[in-house]
DNA sequence: CTGAAAGCGCTTACAG
DNA sequence: CTGAAAGCGCTTACAG
């Protein structure tokens, strides 16, 4: 039963130890075929006796093996900024798994373009990938690729979003419900009790977007359970662009007089854009990411808090994911949920998206 | 000036166009003695030129070289719990970093007791580490053994406080001005104009932690920059144990109706034990600490804000910084500090410490 | 000041 | 099914 500390027993030890060559202590450390089940038996006893761990480096050094990730994820806009940053942290950690001879391949689509997801999963499938990465968006779509990676037994990891009851290796995003209830626990400090509440979500898909629906749900739940007499109304957007959130807003805004707006995505800056040009005050602002054009509302006060979820980790760490469990056969938990991140003007400054 | 892709060309290649052994080449590509100046040259041109990257791997594999880390901080106690999280993260970026040769050697202190940091400081001079990690409390003592370090030229990398203007690697860990201001910024959202405020230092030495000090410094600049009409008070604690806080506490809160009371430290559990055994309702509650004790009365609501600076990653990240300046010869920025997290009900279950 | 050889602990063909 | 040899790209003595 005794130990010795790694790194002082290698295979030719073993080897010396089973009476067999290094070539076949070898191929049961890797589980190769061509080795008969008796010898197979006795070096693996060693192994655990041994507390075997083989050297990374060396390893690396003599191995030629090379895996190939790819990457689907939407493609940064100006629309769509917030994806410049799990795309960041998709690059850092492919810098950083690049010398353990790993090769990542990156393939966009449209957000507000099915067709544009279906032409890149129709290329991502021939090439016979060895670990996928994406964001699944649209779910339809998606579940058609997921059934096609699992087929393949091609490890796929979500992030971003996720769609629960499918065979992936992890979900790493954040959980859009806990977002929308810590959102009402915060708005529920911001004025005294009764406050009037506009809950607003801009998208071109809402009814396909649960992620904005489940934030919402979050939000309106939490008044319940904290029975508070706030009220709550709310409106969807379905047209993203200013002159139409405009008059949205100002027919909503006439109807009542509002202590706090909810805003279940990054938009939540054309909503500070309208509070500035009409000079509305008094109305506290809450929304989602960190994106320049909200962070420049945050400084000036338009927008009081920024809820965000680390979109860059959710990159790093999805390709990470892979990375552990393809060559360390690391086990990865299978829902990864980002922390919730409250900024404010006073600390926007030291946060790491 | 064409560039081969990192990994294509090795020691074996420059030693052939420069016309000289692998081991010539070796020699210039660490640095070592015993090239002429002629050769030298040459072949720095041709490591140019290649943007030759050797591979960690075989260097790690040949190399014997081994470094020796040490660490001083805190010693965990009933009192500090606060500690293990540093102490946490030094254990995870030792683990990490262990199969790279380095040896991470552990030492404390009492943080009420400056000859146990003395003590430790002897301990660790004649080993002659490679890099040392502290949390450079004592002020007067620390700067005695700073100095030791730089005549050494032993990098030094500080944490959790900072003493500014000598000679260390970098300080990682908060900026405390700016979680003061921070807070003040919370506490202004917290109740309707014109609140009275109680800040509350509780501490053995109050004299000597800066830290407090300039929490409340933040604090306080908040509300005058910001021409509030809020009523400041503050109250020093000396003596740390329950009955003399509780009597504290009673004296003050006699005084005024309170609307926030901020401490300025993890010690906010016990404020709150007083709340509730007092059965105090309607002061809002901000203090720090990711603590056991902190979370439960946040949970059960006495708390209403946390104000945390990851301090595992203050210990994992000081000792990857010795990592990557002593072996990978990168740059560290001198001043990292952390970002200053808001904990509430709703979002600790996801933060990670 | 420089070179030739051995070796780090694995993996990879190749031979039997 | 198994073994012996070569090689991955470096570093480390040792010899001159």
């Amino acid at each position: 039963m005794e130990k010795k500390n790694s790194g002082t027993v290698g295979v030719k030890e073993i080897a010396r130890l089973a009476n067999v060559s290094i070539g076949t202590v070898d191929r049961v450390l890797n589980n190769r075929v061509g080795v008969s089940e008796k010898t197979k038996a006795k070096i693996l006893k060693i192994i655990e006796e041994l507390d075997y761990q083989p050297n990374i480096f060396a390893r690396r050094l003599a191995s030629k093996k090379k895996l190939r990730f790819a990457t689907l994820i939407p493609q940064v806009s100006d629309e769509t900024k917030y994806w410049a940053a799990p795309l960041n942290g998709i690059q850092q950690a492919a810098s950083e798994i690049k010398d353990f001879g790993i090769e990542v391949i990156p393939f966009f689509f449209d957000q507000n373009n099915r067709a544009s997801f279906l032409e890149s999963t129709a290329k991502i499938i021939p090439q016979d990938f060895d670990g996928i990465l994406m964001a699944p968006m649209f779910e339809e779509e998606s579940i058609v690729f997921i059934q096609q990676c699992n087929d393949r037994k091609i490890p796929l990891v979500f992030i971003n979003s996720d769609i629960p009851g499918y065979n992936n290796l992890c979900y790493i995003g954040p959980n859009l419900y806990q977002s929308g209830f810590l959102s009402a626990h915060i708005a529920n400090y911001l004025t005294p009790a009764s406050k009037k509440i506009l809950i607003v979500n801009i998208s071109k898909e809402i009814d396909l977007h649960h992620h904005l629906l489940r934030k919402e749900e979050g939000f309106r739940n939490y008044f319940e359970q904290n029975g508070s007499k706030n009220q709550l109304t709310k409106i969807d957007i379905q047209q993203t662009d200013y002159p139409h959130i405009e008059q949205k807003l100002s027919q909503q805004l006439a109807k009542d007089q509002y202590n706090v707006v909810f805003v279940t995505n990054s938009r939540v800056a054309t909503v500070a854009k309208y509070f500035e040009e009409h000079k509305i005050e008094g109305i506290k602002l809450i929304g989602y990411d960190f994106l320049e054009d909200n962070i420049h509302y945050l400084k000036n006060k338009t927008i009081d808090f920024l809820i965000c979820q680390k979109p860059q980790e959710q990159g790093y760490r999805g390709l990470m994911s892979l990375y552990y469990h393809l060559v360390l056969h690391a086990n990865i938990e299978k829902e990864q949920f980002m922390p919730i991140d409250i900024i404010t003007k006073e600390n926007y400054q030291y946060y790491s998206n």
